[in-house]
DNA sequence: TTCCTTTGGTCAGGTGCCTTGACTAAAACC
DNA sequence: GGTTTTAGTCAAGGCACCTGACCAAAGGAA
């Protein structure tokens, strides 16, 4: 099944920088997820992730989470209910307002609120080691005048 | 509800070279869709792109689209089966194996295949013009050290 | 040649993550 | 006090994947 196949055939526009911040992007989150998931959380999606990460620790409403995330209110809330059933999240009423629901981390979520923190933090780093703070900064200006160029509207 | 509402509570881990990567990722997809799309072809998904550029001037199968997008072969037919509907793509029984047939590109299929392939060599050149040629080159190096870097399996 | 395993492709059903549309109840405005 | 806005829920659907079960043709091995 596996009979050296590495030839592509045609090979063109098979190498360019579209591809580079690709393939970098989804390296970096893979090793993030690795990382997250040796310190002990495995149930853990990456929009699972996304949702906790946009809940503050005092807290938020739904609608607000929804609003960061860019996502429908329904959309939302199911992953919600998700972090809730697995233990991460918590829901209680508001007291303020009878309609609202304030949804807030249990100890296990604040627990992988850091773990997430930190491993972004942690690559963050490593790559500010590895390729030396000059050439570290080089490469976060040239993404970022590569994002303004790749933005055409503003 | 759109009231004033940039200001994050936590700004903790907001501001990483994982971001950098993804929103500039981003842009690039983002912009070469828009441009095929101003090209002539709105009906084309991610998905059904890269399928399409999985499958060589020559043709290939069904399964060797599959083990080169690395989905299994059920996700790769449903591909096929919609641009062959949009008419990109044509599928014709293999002479060779009374199993087997043979996907090729229609004309349409390879205008579309064009216009990816030249987008994505614009937003190359372009790139490369906008930063110069060594600060391009540190660029790609930099990205392909820091995707070794999150790559722990060699 | 016959049997058995592998290979190319299809059908059915299901999951994750998102969408639009329709709705209720509480709050806010006038 | 009546209307409009806001917070949240329910139902249904789309997209891009997946697993499992299957069939028919091809390719050995006995």
């Amino acid at each position: 099944m596996a009979a050296g196949m590495s030839d592509d055939p045609t090979p063109q526009g098979l190498d360019h920088v579209g591809l580079d911040l690709w393939f970098t992007s989804l390296a970096w989150e893979t090793e993030m997820f690795a990382r997250v998931e040796r310190a002990g959380f495995d149930d853990i999606s990456l929009a699972d992730s996304e949702v906790l990460s946009a809940i503050p620790l005092e807290g938020a409403r739904l609608v607000e989470v929804a609003r960061r995330r860019r996502i429908t209110k329904q959309a939302a809330q199911e992953r919600i209910a998700a972090l809730i059933k697995r233990g991460y999240l918590m829901s209680e009423p508001d007291p303020q307002d009878r309609r609202a629901r304030v949804l807030s981390h249990t100890a296990r979520g604040r627990a992988l609120r850091e773990a997430l923190n930190s491993a972004k933090a942690a690559l963050h780093a490593e790559l500010e080691e590895r390729l030396g703070s000059e050439r570290f900064r080089d490469l976060r200006a040239a993404l970022a005048e590569a994002k303004a160029l790749y933005t055409p509207g503003a």
